[in-house]
Formats: C-alpha cells, sequence, structure tokens
DNA sequence: ATCGTCATGTAACGTGTTACATGATTGT
DNA sequence: ACAATCATGTAACACGTTACATGACGAT
C-alpha cells in the first residue's frame, strides 16, 4: 500500500482471477491460456507479476512443499480487494475507449463476481456516457477533417465511428439483458 | 538487411511517415501527436527508433548544421520501401483482427500511397477472408461454451461477434466506396 | 527408456515511459 | 526579462518475450 504505482493490466487480471479463488501460478498460466481471446502470457511475466503483488500486500502465497518443489498458492488479500474493486469501478480513460477497448470489457467480466447489481448498471451507465462524449468529440473533428482527407483517411474516420456505435448498441443489449435478468430473479424470489 | 527481426510497429509507422517524404525526429513527433487516434509516442522511443531503422539501412539521414545543434532529416531507403511494402501486403495474424484492430487500419492508410488499385482490393479481399474465417471459429466456439457461460460470459463473446461483424461491413464499405471511385477515375480517363 | 505434463523459476534482451538536460529562437 | 517553442537527445526504470533449466510423475 506503500507503492502508489498503478498495476499493470496483466496484475490486474491476475488480481480478477485471484478473486474467484486461490491459484498457484501455473493454474493462471493455463487458465489464461486457455481463453481463446485470452490475455497472451507467459511463465516469464506471471510468476515475477506475482512476486510484485505478494510484496505490495495485494495478494499472499501459501507455500507446500510437493515432494522437493515448492509449491506457492495465491490468494487475495482485503487490501487486494478494495484495489480490485477500485479499478472495476474507476473511471474511463480514453485509451481504453478505443486502442484498448478489451480493458473495459475485462472489467465487465470481472464485475459479474465482485459488483453489486446496482454497480453493474451504472457502470454501464457510466460506461456508455463516456463514449457518447468521446463519439460527440470525434465526431466534431471528423467533420472538421472531412474537406482536407483523402478517402483512405475518411475510411479510417469512419472505422472509429463504426466502433464507437458498435460499442454503444452492445452497452445497451448488455443492459438490456442483465435488467431482464435481474428483473425475473426478483419474481423468483418474491 | 542483415537483420531478420521483425520491426516495431511504432519503427513500421515512422516508415509509413517517411514514406511520404523526408521529416525530422521533431516533426514526426508532432505528426503523430497530432492525429486524434494518433499512435501515443514520445521522443524516448522515436529518436532511438530512427538510430535503429538507420543502422539497418532502411532509412537514411543526412546532418545540417543549424546554429550549434544538428538537425538530422530522415528520408526512406529503396530497402526500406520494400520493407514498408511487405508489411503493408503481408498476411493478417489473429492478434491483428482482435486485440491490435488499429494496425490493419494503420497499413490501410499507408496502402493509399504505395500499394497500387489492385492491391488494395485484393487487400480489402484477403482482410475479409481472414475475417471470416475468424468469425467462424469464433462462433464455432461461442455455442459451444454457451451452456457453460454465465450472463457476463455470453455477453463478452457476443462483443466479439459484433466487432468481427462491424469490421466486415466497413470493409465492404471500403471496397464499395474505392470501387466506385476507381470507375470515375477511370470514365474520366477515357 | 523416453516423452509429455506438472510446476516453478531465471537470465538476457529489447522496447517504451518518464523525466530531465541542453540551447537557440521567437513572442510578450 | 521571461516563457514558450523548436529540436535533439539520454539515463533510469519497468515490463514483457523468449528461451532455457530443473525435477518429479505417469504413460507408452
Amino acid at each position: 500500500m506503500t507503492d502508489k504505482r498503478e498495476l499493470t493490466t496483466t496484475e490486474f487480471i491476475i488480481l480478477g482471477l485471484l478473486s474467484t479463488g486461490p491459484q498457484t501460478g501455473y493454474t493462471i498460466i493455463q487458465t489464461l491460456g486457455d481463453h481463446a481471446n485470452g490475455w497472451r502470457t507467459s511463465a516469464g511475466s506471471i510468476y515475477p507479476a506475482l512476486r510484485r503483488l505478494e510484496q505490495r500486500g495485494i495478494i499472499e502465497g501459501t507455500v507446500e512443499a510437493v515432494h522437493t518443489r515448492l509449491r506457492r498458492t495465491y490468494r487475495i488479500t482485503t487490501d487486494g480487494e478494495a484495489v480490485l474493486d477500485a479499478w472495476l469501478k474507476g473511471p474511463f480513460t480514453n485509451d481504453e475507449m478505443l486502442n484498448q477497448r478489451e480493458i473495459p470489457l475485462i472489467k465487465f467480466l470481472f464485475a459479474e463476481q465482485r459488483l453489486s447489481r446496482e454497480d453493474i448498471l451504472s457502470w454501464l451507465d457510466a460506461y456508455e456516457t463516456q463514449m457518447q462524449s468521446y463519439s460527440k468529440l470525434h465526431r466534431f473533428w471528423h467533420n472538421a477533417q472531412l474537406s482536407v482527407s483523402t478517402t483512405h483517411q475518411q475510411l479510417l474516420l469512419e472505422a472509429t465511428d463504426m466502433e464507437l456505435e458498435m460499442q454503444q448498441g452492445w452497452v445497451q443489449r448488455a443492459r438490456a439483458r442483465l435488467a431482464a435478468e435481474y428483473q425475473s430473479d426478483s419474481l423468483v424470489v418474491y
């Protein structure tokens, strides 16, 4: 907690995985490798990341002796849960909107386990709002450039427009689906 | 040319910029910084990259003395043009399809200056084919996962579906636009 | 006997980020 | 006089990639 530096995406992903239960480095690597749209990773990045997280008190490992070698099982700490939740609830950067769109999706995935239904819905709202304002900005800039752009440049700008529109469609779909699900759940309960 | 290692994306972008005319490090940084969807960059990455490219014979710099300091103006070499064109025409990786979608778009942008119309159209064809086969694969995998997935996981898979569909729409739009443009050009000529 | 898998690690390397240094020129 | 801009660079640092080492265990 003394170190205020942000975690890397790899570290956040490890944290997200550990939030669903203790794991060893090896199983983390397997899990990430399985996922088709998975975060490309390797032993050389996971093991050092686990050490860093442990030193910060964000996760803690228990050492277990299997034959002659050691097996380290890591679990998330209370501090770690706070760090993870802050990240999940945190604001969206422009970079996450465009160049790193997989990050909001990863957050959305982990949110299922960690955030309340209200928080998830307001996360989607915030995501949409952010995209709308970015969309507006981009379209303004797009129009300003229109006259001085070549065909390829125009098509590039349109690709970004389409990307943003598609994402907005996704958010609406996600919200509709979840709202319906929450609704039907509460009907069952009462 | 002795070094077979692939260039980094930063290096390819520099190369693409230089293919439209000689530039200094400073102007490259300005150009990249201006673009809203621009490649985030800094002096600390550009100047070393220029040196690397020069050492490989991909670009060449001429030194000019301005007052007491030196100004280096770089231009692309014939070798560099070959390297750039090979990259522009080269195959698409799965990573470029999903996690690094900006790379095909950057290629498309530079293609306008460097590739023939036929090459551009067949590039778009290849892009679409690649996406279709990836789409099929993903949808197969998606269906296989459907029953064991949570709502958030399903929505994540759908996000990828939507992404691929949107990109296919873009390719079709791009091809239609360019085909029409080439058509009208040839009408003017003849 | 040896191959694949479990399981953890490390060393070398390259690259990008951040922050700083330098110094001339132009504008206020 | 001072700040901003032009213009080039470097040093420290952190991180990821690649490739390798180690060794037990089970299967063929």
